[in-house]
DNA sequence: CACCTAGCTA
DNA sequence: ACGTAGCTAGGTGC
């Protein structure tokens, strides 16, 4: 019998630490039940069905809140406040979970789960069992004994801390026996015991050190000296409840036997049917792969073990072992459309693992290492391709046979949370932890063999995984044919970069930096004093303080001192300071922005942005060091900053195209409603048009308030604009807008119908879908909370327009890079602004080039409605700008 | 260092 | 509370 092994854990311990572990926005049902606890408590499951590999097991539960010990104390526990929301009734499915894996879960009236574990593993102990514990609650570390181990989470749901008795005696300095005693000196703010005032775990070590027991310390309790000897005699009676209170039952009339809970083997079908209702495939691929290999000392992140390669060898090892899908990771820096990579880690399909330094590499292996990653022959997956792309470029050499990037995946799968790094999505689809710094920049670790190796086989191994989830989403045709080649598009226009006037740039620095200079004496004179005006908190304390102005709308620090209260402020009180205010933010904001730009111009006079392919939640990219999506346009100060943004030299022109109101067409495609459709099929102005038709007057009559009007309901319809919202834009009352809205809606009801459907359909699938089969998952949808529901259904609304039109610029990026190239042109590729895209054209290029991005971009889908597209060209980004 | 406020883009 | 998606800067307080 003394092989036999008892597993016991407690549910909702464990349950509520999971729950809090994982973020539960990142885990839900398609129906938006939340599953984060119930992910979170299986995992652990798992892994301890893998790590442990019971003979016996059983999982405890806590029935209600009033045990013996809330009779004995009614405190006790009283200040714990109700579950959030989200976390009722995942308890419940916990249950389903261990039903289906025949795993016996018990409660008993009027104890705890730590009593009825206790009781068990006490009596496993008396038939010379060994015993593992799973909880979230110290209190168990009594129990410990050579027979029985606490296995504490100790962050996440994957960290467990191993407590023996010496374990036990590490951490506190003391005896599992003594824990009790070290416990109800303390006190635990978390069960409402107080401690005694002035006495820590230190103190109370110490004591226990001291007289061995707490009955010792009673014995002795006149000779405690000082304030803290007055202290302890006074709580004497608060620490006995204590005592009593965190002594676990041993004894618990359960009427099961040990061998009621000897473990059965998993009978398969039940599983399935929970695991498919909670939507947990990894899981479900973990724990079958558990036991079907059974190996329960398979340690997670044992080194590993990296082949020994000679020097002029690794021709050999390539042809070897690195045939097909390769992982293969990189560790070195890039940014900036440039890098260097330090060293480079391969993981073969036969499971051996090279790892290479490439300053420390002879000539014959450089190069044979340098065709094979060229080869596309050679299929490779890599996690986040494009920075080691632009290292690899940077060195002359290039990457070829990339079948899968494990970023990209990841996002397509769940574009949700942002930027995967290699790490989570080994936590997530592995179950365990890289145990490297996660995005293969100079790790803190160094550029080590090690790290980069455990980097390739966590590629190959999460690739497995993630592959299934891609497919099972329907994703493998965005995934293969968008984001995949399109990282290469992008990488490309990062090396480029876009050529930058810094002369120009650096006299726009001094104009505005002095107009912001005097603006801001003029708001410092008019004040009478000196004040910092990029301070909101100064600049509350001198309006609403001094000058004594109206209060504006309120806000988590004050009052809002943002442009639009100013402004109205101005307007009720003339103040002139405010005038000052404005333009001095104006001013200063202009040149923050030609600041942050100057010294990110490269060498070659051009400036290179990091394009983001896995940050939105909605398709789209974003652009950072620096952002060159959010130059400024509408002012014309701001505009000449776009001025500075020029054509590079041995180029003809710059040359941009946009598609015109791409969403609005999207709109119309989706809905199919009829009179919108037929509104840009009679190719007029689209707002005066469409407001012709709700007004009911003839396109003629229709004036500008009218059509400034319609063209904030039609833009905002695709955000989700309330009837509010509507009327603070526009200036009008609540009622007016709504009439807007009946009217708008009775001419277009194809689009009130299909922004009701969105919503819905949503609600009941968990997620919305664009025109390609991309996802946005929103649990949200069917949250009691009216705010967060309110908010996912303007997502809700939004995602499939916004995330159509970037999955269209998408696909048109692809068909111009590859027109370009296929017809071996000059020109290329610079910028893409969302419905934008900024061409550098070559010295006689320009009509064919104005073709071919016409073209690629119109013919990027076949929509209800034409793409329309508009050119322009200039020597500077502004001048080709529309 | 994290958060807030502000302001720029599509 | 009241329209989506982003990025960056400066101030503030831990």
């Amino acid at each position: 019998m003394s092989a036999d092994r008892l597993l016991l854990l407690d549910g909702h311990s464990l349950a509520y630490r999971a729950f809090y572990a994982l973020p539960v926005e990142n885990f839900a049902t398609a129906g938006g039940q939340p599953t984060n606890a119930v992910y979170g408590f299986t995992s652990m499951l798992i892994n301890a069905l893998r790590d442990v590999d019971p003979t016996h097991i059983a999982v405890a539960f806590d029935i209600s809140r009033t045990t013996f010990r809330t009779q004995a104390y009614p405190e006790y526990k009283a200040t714990r406040s109700a579950s959030p929301p989200e976390f009722k009734g995942q308890v419940d499915l916990i249950r389903d979970v261990l039903t289906a894996m025949g795993i016996r879960w018990i409660e008993y009236d009027g104890y705890e789960a730590d009593d009825i574990i206790a009781t068990l593993a006490t009596r496993a102990q008396d038939a010379g069992m060994s015993t593992s514990i799973i909880t979230g609650d110290r209190d168990a570390f009594q129990l410990v004994t050579d027979a029985i181990t606490v296995l504490y989470p100790k962050k996440g749901v994957s960290d467990l801390a191993r407590m023996t008795p010496e374990a036990v005696h590490d951490k506190y300095g003391l005896t599992p026996r003594q824990y009790p005693d070290f416990a109800a000196l303390r006190g635990d703010p978390s069960d409402n015991l107080p401690g005694i005032p002035g006495v820590g775990e230190k103190t109370a070590t110490r004591w226990l050190q001291q007289f061995e027991s707490l009955s010792g310390l009673v014995e002795h309790v006149d000779e405690i000296g000082g304030k803290l000897g007055d202290s302890l005699r006074t709580a004497l009676p608060q620490v006995l409840v204590n005592r009593q209170l965190t002594e676990l039952v041993r004894d618990v009339p359960i009427d099961l036997t040990l061998e009621d809970l000897h473990r059965e083997p998993i009978n398969s079908e039940p599983v399935h049917e929970v695991f498919d209702a909670l939507q947990f495939r990894v899981l479900r691929d973990r724990l079958f792969e558990s036991l079907g290999t059974a190996s329960p000392a398979a340690a997670p992140s044992e080194p590993t073990e990296i082949d020994d390669i000679d020097a002029g060898d690794w021709q050999a090892w390539l042809t070897e072992h690195a045939l097909e899908d390769a992982g293969v990771a990189f560790i070195g820096s890039w940014g900036g459309g440039t890098g260097q990579i330090v060293t480079i880690g391969i993981a073969s399909p036969d499971g051996s693992v090279a790892a290479a330094t490439l300053a420390g590499l002879g000539a014959a292996d450089s190069s044979a290492l340098r065709s094979w990653l060229a080869d596309t022959d050679h299929a490779k997956v890599v996690h986040d391709a494009k920075g080691p792309l632009l290292a690899l470029w940077a060195q002359g050499w290039e990457l070829g046979g990339l079948r899968d990037d494990t970023a990209l995946a990841a996002y397509v799968v769940q574009p949700g949370q942002r930027s995967p790094a290699l790490d989570d999505l080994c936590q997530r689809y592995l179950g365990r932890a890289l145990d490297a710094d996660d995005d293969g920049q100079l790790a803190l670790d160094g550029p080590g063999d090690e790290a980069v190796a455990r980097r390739a086989v966590a590629v190959r191994e999460v690739d497995a995984v993630l592959s299934a989830e891609v497919a099972q989403r329907g994703a493998g045709q965005l995934l293969g044919d968008v984001e995949l080649p399109l990282q290469y598009v992008l990488a490309a226009m990062e090396r480029v970069g876009i050529a930058v006037d810094t002369v120009a740039l650096a006299r726009l620095s001094e104009e505005f930096g002095e107009a912001a200079r005097s603006a801001e004496s003029q708001a410092h004179r008019i004040v009478g004093r000196s004040f910092n005006l990029g301070s909101p908190k100064q600049l509350q304390e001198v309006l609403f303080g001094e000058r004594g102005l109206p209060k504006t709308k309120r806000i988590k620090t004050g009052y809002t001192t943002d442009a639009e209260a100013l402004e109205s402020l101005f307007a009720r009180t003339q103040d002139p300071v405010l005038e000052s205010i404005l333009e001095w933010r104006d001013w200063s904001r202009l040149r923050q922005t030609v600041d942050g730009l100057l010294p990110l111009v490269a060498p070659d006079g051009r400036v290179h942005t990091t394009f983001q392919q896995t940050t939105t939640a909605t398709g789209r990219l974003s652009s950072t060091d620096p952002n060159l999506q959010n130059i400024p346009i509408r002012a014309e100060a701001g505009r000449r900053i776009r001025g500075c943004f020029v054509v590079g030299e041995g180029f003809e022109t710059l040359l941009t195209a946009d598609y015109s109101q791409i969403e609005m067409r999207i709109m119309a495609h989706l809905s199919e409603d009829a009179g919108l459709i037929a509104a840009f099929a009679a190719g007029e102005d689209l707002h005066t048009t469409v407001a012709s038709r709700v007004f009911g007057v003839a396109p003629g009559d229709v004036d500008t308030e009218m059509r400034r009007r319609i063209k904030a309901m039609s833009y905002g319809l695709a955000y989700g604009l309330s009837a509010f919202g509507l009327s603070q834009q526009l200036g009008i009352e609540p009622d007016e807008a709504r009439v807007l809205m009946d009217d708008y809606f009775a001419r277009f009801g194809g689009i009130r119908d299909y922004l009701q459907g969105v919503v819905t359909d949503a609600r009941e699938r968990g997620f919305t879908e664009t025109i390609m089969g991309r996802r946005r998952y929103l649990p949200d949808l069917t949250s009691d909370n009216r705010q967060r529901r309110e908010m996912a259904e303007r997502m809700a609304l939004n995602a499939p327009i916004q995330g159509s039109a970037a999955d269209i610029i998408k696909v048109a990026m692809l068909r111009v890079a590859q027109a370009l190239s296929a017809g071996g042109f000059g020109s290329r590729l610079l910028l893409q602004v969302h419905d934008e895209l900024v061409v550098e054209v070559a010295p006689g290029e320009l009509e064919a080039v104005s073709h071919l991005l016409a073209s690629g971009m119109s013919g990027a889908a076949q929509l209800r409605v034409p793409l329309d597209i508009s050119l322009g060209v200039g020597p500077t980004w502004e001048a080709a700008g529309h």
